[in-house]
DNA sequence: GTCGATTTGTTCGTATGTATC
DNA sequence: TGATACATACGAACAAATCGA
């Protein structure tokens, strides 16, 4: 268990954190299929080193995830049911490629709407810095574009899943599927037919 | 609140699924803006008449959903940043309609998402058993459609946010914006131009 | 149907690390 | 430097639910 005792790195790794991922990482290295039960938690506060009242807090973090459940009298087990998408700060662990491709597919989703939604609500094009990747100019554009809208649950998924997918240097294996100055000249004359005929590109371009 | 058992009972609402709420409740009744300071564990422990185990572990649900900020040595803090969406199973309270609304795009972008994929797949259409109304018909063949697609993320996100709209009563004061047959029968003859007009439709009809 | 073992749910007391003044 | 306020973490104890003998 680290310790973080260095002060200008931002967020000290806290107990509960850790142990969502050790619990994860658990589950992945047994392995445990969904309907199976974990070891209890005085056995996983056990094999991880840390109280039990860690050891619950972690749990809970998970369950209402809806990636374990817990039954009084019974034991904690896997979840069967679809999970939500994990917060990025919740695992820091390498996340395998057909899960990422996943999370793309919802953050290109969100992406599509977001634009969609700004430019029909007739707002001026707020100013965008060029920078240097075909992704970076991407997500630029779309996370302000998401800031301004009326609904914050579209940015909220948006930022969500691209967080995860850079942490996992996802866009450093994507190719880029169009030069950037395409998508942008589209998106200065609001030509949404352009615009929607690229972003179905960024679907299907491989990686 | 109602969980899903074999056995038709009411599960007992566990100690931190109603401190979630209560603190919830605490901070719109007080009120307290973005960037306030919540009481301290202490004091809502005592407030809410429960142990400081239970309400950190409320806390820690809240703070996995961006609602709240904890920091060592200063306090929790009502977070400014935009809020996950709220699992259902959170929050038992009502909902007031703007914030509603914001589910009801969310829900609608995953449909849509949804039907297109299904559809692309060319997988044949599953039995549908016809419902009363026509919101329970558009739910059934989203959500069966959702499962069987490869990425679980859309029917979790679609289901989530549908559930927290009917838990509202949101469908029961929204008019149907068109007859479920006609989109019916555009899914059946795979119609998808047909197909996004109708759900077009959906998202401009009134309350 | 009862008893006992097991497991999660909940509480409390205590100690420690950290930020503010 | 010291004092105070606060979150973080631990461990022991007991309650409640479940299951099998």
């Amino acid at each position: 268990m680290v310790k973080n005792t260095n002060k200008h790195i931002k967020s000290i790794p806290r107990m509960f954190e850790q142990v969502t991922q050790q619990i994860i990482d658990h589950i992945d290295s047994t392995p445990l299929e969904p309907g199976q039960k974990l070891p209890t938690e005085r056995q996983l506060s056990e094999l991880l080193q840390v109280s039990r009242s860690s050891v619950r807090e972690g749990i809970k973090v998970l369950e209402l995830l809806r990636f374990l459940d817990s039954k009084q009298g019974e034991g904690t087990f896997v979840a069967s049911s679809p999970p939500y998408m994990i917060p990025s700060r919740v695992i820091n662990k390498t996340i395998p490629m057909p899960e990422l491709e996943h999370y793309f597919e919802v953050a290109l989703m969100c992406a599509k709407t977001i634009i969609l939604s700004f430019l029909k609500s007739e707002e001026p094009l707020p100013d965008q810095q060029e920078r240097d990747s075909f992704w970076e100019n991407f997500y630029q554009v779309v996370s302000s574009f998401g800031k301004r809208l009326p609904n914050p649950y579209f940015h909220s998924l948006w930022e969500e899943s691209y967080q995860l997918l850079t942490a996992n240097q996802y866009f450093e294996r994507k190719q880029q599927p169009f030069e950037w100055s395409e998508l942008d000249t589209a998106i200065q004359k609001r030509d949404l037919q352009k615009i929607f005929y690229l972003l179905d590109l960024v679907g299907i371009s491989g990686s």
